[in-house]
DNA sequence: CACAACAACTTGAACGTTCCAATTCGGCGT
DNA sequence: ACGCCGAATTGGAACGTTCAAGTTGTTGTG
């Protein structure tokens, strides 16, 4: 069996020299017409690949991405991640890149790896999915000049420095979710739209919530939010509690939530307690679009996954290319998409 | 700055040659006790790592393995591929290697995809999610002599070749899991249970049938056991129509399905339906141990999907480090693993 | 005592690519 | 006719590792 073919290979074959093959292929815009053709016939007739190894050992760019596994979320949406990752795999292998997975046990765990990764592999870039306060990821990366695109926006902490530069980030608008859950329920009739999410010290769950308030403010729906809103711990019992809480002391004939685990719940009650008590369906609308808000019939709002997958690496791109040139834009680093309302049986 | 520490550098400070320090990293049993000290102690103060491009040049070999992401299924058990993954990942990790990811639409684009990882990255197996029959990625792979393992067993066909050589696989033994929801259900009291399952082209829905076929018959449960039986499309709205269609016909206790999609179904009829037309409440048995069955508190069969994670690396390296020295052994490269049955409220 | 056997270590070469400096070759202005 | 310039192409060197062959020095054997 022949060995593989090499740029040598090609060059001889088509009569020019090693180095010109490789200007073709990384450089066309160097080689005259004719050469450009004639080196091109024989790349295919032999079937030449490049070597990835032996590139990287010269250019010390891998082309690949990395991406931590976090530990598999117990609840509902756990298979929110594998779509993200998914598009992002896609789009990444639409421009000749790759993704490759670690894992790791916490924060520091993940900083060793990447030490190592970008060290004995040389990754280009990382992929962040959840962020939080006072990061020490963010900031190792960012010391290293490593690129990096975290899916989650970097939320502003009143004692954080308020000259930290930014990263780059990309996220959903998981206010203008709510609001327009509320909006769409407004629409159909209902005031009096509780809110059931998680306690304050959750940034999303902060977000989740003041679309919901702004809604009902500039509706003029409700005076009493505070009575009308619920901060809990995610999950389908916590979500079905709070919704009988919120029954007896507000009145609701809506919820909207800050999770599909919540709503879940949320339905839950709706269906057993609510038919009796009010004599009236509640409506139920959660978050994240889940199979499980698909398969019950439950209205959801949907987060733009393949898109925001798509955005990050367009981020992670401009980064890496621009390393070369000049300094990246500070601006147009940060993307917000929004989500979509889903609307199901569970909002009649 | 300087430069990142090599071979040589360490080399030097150890006051030995470039070899030695290599021997020390890959053959340590070449080296006298006293200079694999010395030199060790250098690698420590200099903070030295090997260059991965470097030694993949050398040696052909990358320590990365390959896996295709599916496109997300849209159905409930989507997470089940993401723990599967996770526990892959992290079990390659524990022993020096990495798992890369890629897509494609099809088999053909698979097989491509193959080609160019292999040539361009050197990946050094791969993992197969699932398989089918006449599976042309599987001879593709075993003509290139590649290491490759399945998740999910090498169904046997009638017009398969006898003689063709089983590759790797590991699989869960969904008949085993079946058979041991059905016996609990049994346990309970029940007699009449009836199965809901895949139309017959499906192999992993015939094998999970089978398991509650062989205790229905064990048990001398029922004599109709084909009336007992429904074979449909997975969806939460077949299953509740074939447990309506089942209720009517062959008067049922129990509903143990092929997946949570299908008891999903089944126990939103029962809910609605049993209660009222048989007055007694009707247990329902899913199949992978979902989010939404934790949710509902529905009873289902759990895949050890970490375990088969880690089983399937172990074939994995099996085959990739027992290419050197001798054939790989013909024997225990099939591992199938015994699912656990997890009793919740619905079984009741 | 000569010589083989062995352990421990060293040295040169090779893996396949890209960077860099050098070279060739027209054409153009003087 | 001469020198100069840019476009096109070339060959040497380097990236950091491992393989294969070679060189020591030490011990055992006839």
């Amino acid at each position: 069996m022949a060995r593989r073919p090499t740029l040598e290979t090609v060059a001889a074959r088509a009569a020019v020299s090693r180095q010109t093959v490789s200007n073709v292929l990384n450089s066309p815009h160097l080689v005259r017409a004719d050469t450009l053709s004639r080196v091109l016939e024989a790349v295919n007739e032999l079937g030449y690949r490049p070597h990835g190894a032996a590139r990287q050992l010269r250019t010390n760019r891998s082309g690949v991405i990395g991406l931590r596994l976090e530990p598999t979320v117990d609840g509902i949406s756990g298979a929110l991640l594998d779509r993200f990752l998914h598009a992002l795999t896609e789009q990444a292998q639409l421009h000749g890149y790759r993704v490759m997975l670690f894992t790791a046990a916490d924060d520091d765990a993940e900083i060793a790896q990447y030490s190592e990764l970008l060290d004995v592999l040389q990754l280009d870039a990382f992929v962040l999915t959840s962020t939080h306060h006072a990061d020490r990821r963010t900031s190792w990366l960012t010391e290293h000049a490593v690129p990096f695109v975290t899916f989650g926006r970097a939320w502003h902490w009143p004692d954080d420095q308020p000259s930290a530069p930014e990263h780059a980030w990309v996220d959903v608008d998981g206010a203008a979710g709510t609001q327009a859950a509320v909006e769409d329920l407004l629409a159909r009739g209902h005031r009096r739209i509780a809110f059931i999410g998680w306690p304050e010290a959750s940034e999303v769950g902060n977000d989740r919530r003041a679309g919901w308030r702004r809604a009902m403010l500039a509706a003029d729906a409700a005076t009493d939010l505070d009575a009308l809103c619920a901060g809990i711990p995610d999950g389908v019992a916590n979500g079905a509690a709070a919704a009988r809480d919120l029954l007896v002391t507000a009145a609701p004939t809506a919820f909207v939530c800050a999770s599909d685990s919540l709503a879940l719940g949320a339905l839950v009650t709706s269906r057993a307690v609510g038919r009796v008590a009010t004599g009236q369906v509640l409506a139920v609308v959660g978050f994240d679009d889940t199979p499980v808000a698909r398969a019950l019939g439950m209205s959801s709002v949907a987060q733009p996954l393949a898109q925001a997958a798509d955005r990050a690496f367009d981020l992670l791109l401009c980064q890496i290319q621009g390393e070369r040139p000049h300094r990246p834009a500070p601006t147009d680093q940060h993307v917000l998409l929004r989500p979509r309302l889903v609307v199901r049986d569970s909002s009649a």
